[in-house]
DNA sequence: GTGGCTTACTTAAAGCTTTAAGTAGCGCGA
DNA sequence: TCGCGCTACTTAAAGCTTTAAGTAAGCCAC
């Protein structure tokens, strides 16, 4: 049945034609009770203009298959898609050419400063490159960890990126992680340079003159907590510095807050152990720490300098500004989701890999020359 | 045709049958080239266990055509479901269902404290409901607010929380502000009452003694900025405290930083007017606006006293602590997400409205008693 | 006057799920 | 032996788009 010929031949089977057309496109175009406008489909745009779906779709997709097409018809197929706002519907598209152009991420709080750097750059290259994502954050509830991902999955994205987040090997879609939990299988990982990290911090503290180290590691749910941990007993045995069992306290709690750098702390100092340089596990609890040591009656940097970790906004404005080990947080975003659009967009089967980035010292106001008293006592010796 | 009659009435119609779905089964099932696993389809599970899809989908949706279906077929289906790992696709569902459980969020920056605290809220909410959510956000870029919604809605979003976003009327599905641009026809807002938010610091400050005030407005771009600055006219006014000319200042640059609040308070001292309190639009510009004053030679609290606006994370840890407006922000991120939620499940006609929060005073460390200067400066009058 | 080319489309299937409506076969009662 | 009702499913359409393959009509050439 060709509608279209039948038409040219005989005006009365178009009238019959344009009758059934006008019925049904009541049945169609009429506003729905709820108020709005039914979207426009390819199918209300080919009765419009008596013409076949596939011929719009050609048109409105320049798709090769157009050029069969003569000129004069595409511009009204082209009118009559501006007129009624018409616009592909996604998931049908979706459905057909299995692509969704749609991310998941995954990330314990996109709500600290940590998580929003990390995001600002994952958002930036995909958003630019036509994806659009989904954002979990888990909390690091083991329940929320296992179920998001399926979830996820379940609505096709095309990949997952993880923030800090532990993964499985075995997801049906490439995953690279950021800060990840040691190298899992297939999985792609971006991480910061350890080893890097803490000879910058050390030798600066080092060359300041200290020599009793207290630390502040991160909890155990945090990817880099032990990487980071060792890079630091490596670094400071090379240096000779000491770490007393007791000077090495871990973050306590789920919610990143300075509270916990605080509490932390305060452990610390109750251990009764001197320390004249604290390294923290992030510049939370390093703000946190500086409130702990100046309620205890020791001032920054003067007694007690004090190293951050990652460099958030709000590190630059600390009073006084704090010292820190820079994370290029943003970047580190970037790079995981560059890495994962190229696995999808290249050859699939890419290696997973491990990609390092540098972190940087940032010099500022919590760290000084070791203090008067421990200059004297050095001497003493 | 009936496939499983003919099954059972004769074998080799059977065999001919299994010999099909199995040459298909092939073409299914096995591994593609680029290495991942097909997922499973209803029409595969079907095929494995000769029946219609129409069969499995009502066993594994538990519909109410399942009744019919006896025990046994149904623990068959559920377990080839189980163990073929059969998830249905989301897209095919969304396409028939015509509903898609998806919000886009449109939002100036994720990552500073006062849209990651917003999101926080959205998200809490939105993920609890079985809503997922898109995230863009447009730096202000006006052809980004454009372009954002349009894209949302080309992904069936089924409704749009803006925040701090301004929004025209007709958007094909119900719209959410947080902290919107005045009234906007349809749309429901979420905003703070501005008045009480005036009244509470400037009655701190005046009951503190202070007299002439300084502040600085947010950007133009910022939907709180004209009706902050309106309160707090009114509110002083009443107070009668003095707001010199000159001595308001708005911030400038489109990124979210201490740094504008430190450039504007630098203007505010330049005007070389005196003035002991200053109330800055946000916590950001606060932090800026202490560093400023420290390094032109005045202390915070001594010599002026400070108010933010927001309550991030971070002032409660700034030294000295920072007193501040309290913005409930995740709790009006969950108000815009419940509205919206509600918008969408209920009778969709729900009258747009405008829901106020309340702020609430935090005082800390950087308001105090007007200064001994100012004191005896106000006797000798 | 028929074969073949061109033009301008159309047809049909695929992608996957859901739902109302249909039906083959069987057992039972009249 | 017909009809009814039940069981256990099946069928077909809908939701919307894309694509390869098909084709009606007209025209030209031989």
């Amino acid at each position: 049945m060709c509608r279209q010929r039948r038409r040219r031949l005989s005006p009365p089977g178009r009238w019959a034609r344009l009758w059934f057309v006008s019925s049904k496109k009541q049945n169609k175009s009429l506003p729905r009770q709820n108020g709005s406008e039914k979207k426009p489909t390819l199918r209300f745009l080919a009765e419009q203009l008596d013409l076949t779906p596939a011929t719009i779709s050609m048109v409105v997709n320049r798709a090769p298959g157009a050029k069969a097409i003569p000129k004069h018809t595409q511009r009204r197929v082209l009118d009559a898609a501006k007129r009624f706002h018409y616009r592909p519907n996604f998931f049908a598209r979706s459905l057909l050419r299995q692509r969704t152009f749609t991310i998941g991420v995954l990330i314990p709080e996109i709500s600290d400063g940590y998580g929003a750097q990390v995001m600002r750059g994952i958002e930036d290259h995909l958003l630019q490159a036509g994806y659009f994502y989904f954002v979990v954050s888990h909390h690091h509830r083991p329940d929320l960890i296992c179920e998001y991902p399926r979830l996820l999955l379940d609505r096709s994205v095309e990949g997952l990126i993880a923030v800090d987040t532990p993964m499985e090997a075995s997801m049906q879609v490439p995953v690279v992680s950021v800060s990840g939990h040691g190298r899992v299988k297939g999985i792609t990982n971006v991480v910061l340079h350890h080893g890097l990290a803490a000879k910058l911090a050390l030798e600066h503290l080092a060359t300041l003159g200290h020599r009793r180290l207290a630390v502040i590691k991160g909890q155990e749910f945090s990817s880099d907590t032990e990487a980071r941990w060792n890079a630091i007993r490596r670094e400071a045995r090379r240096l000779s510095l000491e770490i007393d069992h007791d000077l090495v306290v871990a973050l306590q709690g789920d919610t990143p807050s300075s509270h916990l750098g605080q509490e932390a702390t305060e452990k610390l100092l109750a251990s009764g152990k001197p320390f004249t340089a604290l390294f923290t596990f992030n510049d939370l609890a390093a703000i946190g720490a500086i409130r702990a040591l100046r309620l205890a009656g020791r001032s920054v940097p003067e007694d007690v300098s004090v190293i951050g970790f990652d460099d958030i906004p709000s590190a630059e404005f600390h009073n006084p500004p704090l010292t820190t080990v820079r994370q290029p947080l943003a970047t580190m975003g970037e790079m995981a989701a560059a890495s994962l659009l190229s696995c999808l967009t290249e050859n699939r089967q890419k290696r997973a890999r491990v990609i390092y980035v540098d972190p940087q010292l940032v010099v500022r106001g919590t760290t000084a020359r070791v203090g008067v008293r421990e200059i004297e006592r050095k001497r003493a010796r």
